[in-house]
DNA sequence: TTCAGAAATACAATCGATTGTATTTAATTT
DNA sequence: AAATTAAATACAATCGATTGTATTTCTGAA
């Protein structure tokens, strides 16, 4: 007993009036009567019609979608950003479709082809650790649908980017640990072609020259910052000739490994080596002893993200091409570097 | 300089041909010359041809898209089927609509209106806490949009699922639990709505009938199994008169509250307390002791529970009207429940 | 060479909503 | 009451691809 779904036509069939009227009327235009709109509306609601967004968005030649690319949804800055998104876009009507880089360079090339074939009308973007250059996005560029970075943003200019104080944070981190008495700093900095690893390291750096502590390239271990190279990283640490007694790490997946590796061997943390990591992950507070971090709220970089992008879309806003956002980042000082 | 899309007509005028017989081609239709075919695809190539899939699908009256229901992507069970749902959908040629109820029930009706309204070809969902009843998923049956329940299934019939053996997975981590000694076992129970939450408890008294073990209702602590349930849970069992020596909670979340609420109590784990939780989320490694707790793969269940669903859509298909397929589950064994 | 039958392609309607233009109806003015 | 203007509605084309039917072209047989 599968009945057809009713169209615009049922409806004007049966109220014996033309299509167009009941489609204006549907879209409250001011060109239809109150009078004719209580009826179509009346019947409409009788029909148990839903417009059909293929056919509107076909004319309209908007298909109401914007692609969402981050490496990795199981992270939780990442699905708390999608939370974001999500929420902000379906209050605007859209919908939202979301891909995995899986930090895969061509994974990511796919998947701007697919939402340039699927016809996307904007795309937020957090870059995979692999991308080094922007090639993929320019399809979509030439098609003029908005992109706008977040979080993982790429340094190029002429694009549009919310993201945080990734200098500042980084700074308020190591000066944190400076705070605390450790003067042997080592920084695990992450790829080097992404912005916020470069800017995080950066804000190191400008803290220990602030403290007028000598900056050591040995003390910056670079990599993907994923669980094993927390390990590596921590072994790194205890084969250094000088005493290290503090981390700042980029991420908290490395700096929990590393903890987790250094309590092994005997170290205690954060008498011995105290502990800074960046990101706010959930097991960050649940880890012993709990680990200072930076927190960046992903709901409300996903929401001001899709609320830039939404004005993109619009082509109508008066807001400028292209505009970086920049949102605030707190440290959370928790066990782990208090001492 | 945005140049306008192709499409077939253009293709059609620029070789002098019919745009049917242009559609036919690019659909490698047997109706076309593989010499036609041939012309068409290097001009379509020429032209960056991609098909409009709105136009498409309009006229096929099919969206390809589904639909995915969950309480929220946040939890790694989830964020993992989400993969292998998008994985396995995107393979077929299928977008994905990712919605969290955020366990609320008038979240999940609205919800189910959206996808209904944006026509959806199928519907994967996993249930809230809250839902007693599913008369918001009347709408997609009596359209004839077929949905898939995974994990949390409900207790009508006439529907397919995808879920594991969670009597057998309560039975085993129970089990364990007695095998490691342990008499005076409390169960954390999730909501009684929902069916994995009652057949997990009724393994969990099948376990204790089997050993002889009396089953005392005052052992069962039903709650939505959140961070603070499974706090007040913990300040429960301290207060029971009998001498709590084990506990089998329904989710990790509860389980790892109540740990750490015991531990800051001064009670050891496991040696005081076994404790066994349910899903592997990624805290419950990280966590001191690391927890016990059931591993269900939640991206193989996505990835059967898309597959099941793209064969309902498929019309065609020779499976049978309503199907139920219950996957592997086991107990991953760590230190919280080892004495 | 002619013609039947198959193969290849063209024609035209359709999916459902939108929108510029034309027409009818109603309201206002003189 | 006739003329002018505004308001309400109808007509018809369009978005781009698909598909049943009709027509043309080609092939091989008589």
């Amino acid at each position: 007993m599968e009945h057809k779904k009713a169209t615009i036509h049922d409806i004007a069939k049966a109220l014996n009036i033309d299509s167009s009227t009941v489609s204006r009327a549907l879209n409250n235009s001011p060109r239809v009567t109150q009078k004719t709109k209580d009826k179509i509306l009346m019947k409409a609601n009788e029909l148990g019609y839903q417009r059909n967004h293929l056919a509107s968005n076909l004319r309209k030649s908007k298909t109401f979608t914007i692609g969402v690319i981050v490496p990795r949804i199981s992270r939780h800055f990442f699905s708390s950003a999608i939370s974001g998104i999500e929420e902000t876009a379906y209050n605007a009507g859209y919908n939202v479709i979301i891909c995995q880089s899986l930090e895969d360079l061509e994974r990511e090339k796919t998947i701007a082809e697919t939402l340039l074939a699927n016809r996307v009308d904007g795309v937020l973007i957090s870059i995979s650790m692999e991308t080094n250059n922007y090639d993929h996005l320019e399809g979509l560029k030439q098609r003029n649908i908005p992109v706008v970075f977040f979080d993982r943003h790429c340094n190029i200019t002429n694009n549009s980017n919310v993201i945080i104080d990734d200098f500042q944070a980084g700074f308020d981190a190591t000066e944190h640990l400076i705070s605390h008495g450790c003067r042997n700093i080592v920084h695990f900095a992450g790829t080097p072609n992404l912005e916020i690893y470069k800017n995080r390291f950066q804000g190191y750096k400008a803290a220990l020259s602030r403290h007028d502590i000598k900056f050591r390239e040995t003390f910056v271990l670079s990599s993907r910052l994923m669980h094993e190279d927390g390990i590596k990283n921590a072994k790194k640490v205890l084969a250094l000739p000088n005493n290290i007694d503090g981390i700042f790490s980029a991420n908290d997946v490395a700096a929990i490994s590393a903890m987790q590796y250094l309590k092994a061997q005997g170290i205690s943390i954060p008498e011995d080596i105290a502990i800074v990591g960046f990101s706010n992950e959930t097991i960050s507070s649940v880890i012993e002893p709990p680990l200072s971090t930076i927190n960046q709220s992903g709901f409300e970089i996903g929401k001001t993200a899709t609320n830039l992008l939404l004005s993109k879309i619009d082509r109508t806003s008066t807001r400028p091409v292209y505009e970086t956002i920049i949102l605030k980042a707190n440290l959370i000082e928790r066990k782990s570097s208090l001492r």
